[in-house]
DNA sequence: GACAAGTCCGTTATGTTATAACATATGCGC
DNA sequence: GCGCATATGTTATAACATAACGGACTTGTC
């Protein structure tokens, strides 16, 4: 599957793919995938968009699995430490990961017609960044991009 | 001065170029630089240092200057729609910018230790994610990037 | 100068995002 | 079964941000 969230894809198998890729990666790492963490991490697989904490808790307290916002956050919190999600700092909303594994800088790109969410690979980012810190003496720990603009879809079709 | 907002500089001097230049910014376009946004403007300069709505706001009643909260946000709007300032969305903080009248995507190294914030040119960074863009037609408007870590001064004097 | 239009400011109220803190429960090694 | 670490449920509140409205001030026009 592409990486690029844009572009056409088979989403029931790239979820199941993704559900898989946590998993294992639980195993391997002995973290434990709860029901509430398995489900946030699912939901934000199927909108395949960036959602609120709140918008998750949402369907979480609709389907009786908690109604509390440190839920929502507390499952977020697990997903974004062990690479299974992203925040998007700009929209203060969350996104699973679409490169489960890889050391990755994320990088995204927003589309502000459609709100999707696409993440982009960024390594070449990364070192350009860590040149122009180099230079200072800063270490760099996390990096992020994000960028606002229209996607070719929402180009082509204006709302 | 340099750019890099980790060094020893000539404080002083810096606050009052950048006021300068930011004067001559609204002069030349018709921008109303009243007394709150300078005011803020000011602040920011000074502290030299991410701060955070409520932060201002506080130093703002403390002269007089205004109580609510919106007085800070218009404040920062108008400095941020200007390219006087930007959000560090990572911290939910603003920032004086410190390449007036350049056009810039901004870049930020944050230091967890001193909580400094510097900006570094980053055009290289724009032109590279407009190449991962350009590939699924993407169109980029803006763009951020922002980076967490421990400044040179930092690894030398930790706390 | 009088007027209209636009912009800015003061204020109240509220919306949105996120976390502190503490009690309870659950799983795991021994 | 006991002790420890981790996870969850819950209450409360902190932190960040904006809507909305009225009044003041500026600016351009006649």
């Amino acid at each position: 599957m592409s990486a690029i969230g844009f572009e056409e894809h088979d989403h029931h198998h790239c979820i199941a793919d993704a559900m898989q890729n946590a998993e294992a990666l639980c195993a391997t790492n002995s973290l434990k995938f709860t029901p509430t963490r398995r489900r946030v991490l699912e939901i934000l697989l199927d909108r395949h968009q960036a959602m609120g904490a709140y918008d998750i808790l949402e369907v979480l307290a609709v389907e009786g699995m908690g109604s509390q916002p440190p839920v929502a956050y507390r499952a977020l919190d697990f997903l974004v430490s062990n690479g299974l999600a992203h925040k998007i700092e700009r929209l203060n909303a969350y996104v699973a990961c679409s490169h489960q594994g890889e050391d990755h800088t994320p990088g995204f790109m927003i589309c502000t017609e459609c709100k999707t969410v696409a993440e982009v690979p960024a390594a070449s980012v990364r070192s350009i960044l860590g040149e122009a810190a180099s230079q200072t003496g800063f270490r760099v720990d996390r990096a992020m991009i994000e960028a606002e603009g229209v996607c070719a879809n929402c180009q082509e079709h204006p709302a």
